[in-house]
Order: C-alpha cells, then sequence, then structure tokens
DNA sequence: CCGAACTGTTCCTTTTAACGAACGTTCTAT
DNA sequence: ATAGAACGTTCGTTAAAAGGAACAGTTCGG
C-alpha cells in the first residue's frame, strides 16, 4: 500500500457522481454535507473527513474502500496492482485477493508453501494464468484452480485483466 | 450501509495494534501522527481525517474499508453481510462479492438471468451452497461453481463462514 | 532509592476542514 | 430581453481535527 493520493480521490468522486446522475448541489444536499466542501474535494484538494467520506460513499452506494482506493487507478511498476480483501483464520489458511493487470504485462510469482493452491475468477478481460509451462486462457466469468507451491505466472496480452485470486495453504481438503 | 459508528473504529484499531504488538506511541510514531490524536480516536471520539486513517491503514497492513467498515461487526437481519467488490464491463458481465454469514442461518437467492452462473471461494469456516437441492459442502480452501438460474442458497451450521462470490450473466464461454 | 524510559492520558495551541453566503454562468420560460 | 432557477465556483467565518507539551502511572536497571 502506497501514498495517498487525493486527486485520484477527486477524479473518482466526480465519475461515481455524474455516473449515477447527480449534480454536485444535488448530491451535497442529500448527503447533508456544504455544496463547498463538496466541490474542494472534487478539485482534488482537501483531506475530508471519516463522517464526511462515509456520508458520500452511502449516497453513491459504493463499499466506502472504492472511494479512496479507486479501481481505474495507475499501477504500480510491473503493471499489477493487488489489493488484500481478506484473510481466512481457519486451517487451511486462505489469503483473498483482488489483483488488475495491464495490457502486455507478465507478472511471475514465487512457489508457495508445499500443497497450496490457487483459485482465481476473472471478473474482466482475458488473461493466461497457471504453473509455468501448464498455463491456461481465461476470459471474463471463467475460473481457474491449480497448484501454487511451484513457480507460477498472470500474462495479460492486448486487454486489461481483472480478477479475484485466492491462496489456499496447505490443503487439508481434497475436494 | 448504514450509520457511521466512530466508537467500533476506536475498538478495532486498538485491537488490530495490540495484535500486532504496537503500542500507542510507537504507532503514533511509525504513522507520522500525534499520539493524542490516535489517543483519542482509540476512545471512539473523533473523526479522524481520511490523511490519518490512510496513514494508520499503512502501518497496520489492512486493506483500508476493514478499518472502518470492520469485518467482525454485526451483520444484517437475515445474519449475511454482502459488500460488492467490482464489476466487470466485459461481456460475459461479472459481480464480485465478498460475503460473510453468520452461524446457523440460510440465504435463499432468487435466479438470475438464464445461464447466469456463480463461483464462490470460501475463505474461512463451513458452508453449503449450490442450487436448491443439489447443494455442497464446502470448508476453508474450497471453490464451487453452479448454475444460477434457479433458486438457489447458502447455509451455515455451527460456524461463521467468509467467502468469494462472482455471479456471471449471460454465459458466452464454455469452459 | 531514584533516575530513566516507557506506557497512555489530558490539557492548550495551531491548523484546517466544513459551513454558508455571495458570486459569475448557463439554460429555460415568460 | 429578462426574471427565475438551476449549475459549480470562490470567499470569509466558525467549528473541530491535528499537533505538542506536560501529566500521572509503570516498569526497568544502577
Amino acid at each position: 500500500m502506497d501514498k495517498l493520493s487525493l486527486g485520484t480521490l477527486g477524479q473518482h468522486l466526480q465519475t461515481l457522481r455524474l455516473a449515477q446522475g447527480w449534480s454536485l448541489s444535488q448530491l451535497a444536499a442529500a448527503a447533508g454535507i456544504a455544496k463547498s466542501n463538496l466541490s474542494r474535494l472534487e478539485q482534488g484538494n482537501g483531506n475530508p473527513t471519516l463522517d464526511t467520506i462515509w456520508r458520500l460513499a452511502v449516497q453513491l452506494k459504493v463499499p466506502f474502500g472504492t472511494l479512496v482506493a479507486p479501481i481505474a487507478v495507475p499501477l504500480g511498476e510491473d503493471g499489477v496492482e493487488v489489493r488484500l480483501l481478506d484473510q481466512g483464520k481457519d486451517h487451511p489458511q486462505v489469503d483473498a485477493y483482488w489483483m488488475r493487470c495491464a495490457p502486455h504485462t507478465t507478472r511471475r510469482a514465487e512457489p508457495h508453501t508445499p500443497g497450496a493452491r490457487e483459485s482465481l475468477t476473472l471478473i474482466s478481460g482475458t488473461l493466461e494464468a497457471g504453473p509455468e509451462g501448464a498455463t491456461k486462457r481465461l476470459s471474463a466469468g471463467d475460473t481457474l484452480t491449480f497448484a501454487a507451491d511451484c513457480p507460477h505466472l498472470y500474462r495479460t496480452r492486448d486487454t486489461w485483466a481483472t480478477l479475484l485470486l485466492s491462496v489456499v495453504y496447505h490443503e487439508e481438503t481434497t475436494s
């Protein structure tokens, strides 16, 4: 997780507002905040209060984190953006990630612990993924499960790819 | 999405800090905020700035939304909490959800559009899910894909269940 | 026994986010 | 044309969040 970008929040805020047909004045009134406040936020200046963000997120019907860590954000150095969604506390241990890959990028991943497996579901775009040498091509809606205790990779061609990724350590069940 | 609870944030903030072995002074210093600020927040008073929350989330290594919309929060009326993670823009259309079910609850879902399928990955707990009459039992790390154009359900027994859920509308590919 | 280093809290001060009114625009209707 | 009502902006004021120092309560070691 990197640095906070105020400009991104502003852009994303405005995008969401327009997409839902709100005017700035309307949204401000509905959220119960001054429109001068909202105006400043959309311009990228300002450092909103949790209360303010919350009120806006409710009106825009977005899961909150979406507002500040926008999905359509410039990515990391390797063209891949990864967010930890949740971590299971049971056995086997499961880590859930949201991942987004720019076009024409390849991300190589080190082997995880022995017996580890990965499951992924493609949300949009196309992707080639799996153990090195045994990758599969996926398109939106497809799912894939493969052994992750060996080097594996994710590769895009000329499209973006967004996916959910779960890493299952120390597999116990065999279903 | 309901109202903002400041107390919950404070509790959750403190829980995370202690779980990672930080002292209040240490965390405040590492995050670059005044410890008086952090102290007040943990007590449930105050309405932190986005910058403040961000700095804390980075240090605590949590995906941000986790801080303010804690995972261990009381759930909806039916004992099920659902958050929209992402929506694909391609065809087929894919909606990605994070879902958490309390013990001993059953959630029935209406059929989606014809040809729709669902894929789910269990992060923790155990769950029985699938088309009504053809459900399967899952434990942490398991995945399941089933036709969702008929009534289907999710049922927990004596454990919580957390899972990722993808709804794929109007299936085009058949892989 | 007592200073030193730490814990977390409570003040007071400074900074600044939020408010509310006024502003210049644009568009519609009378 | 012109009053009206929207739009989004900019400004000065006010309320409050963040900073900083002093505080009492612990846990050390000499």
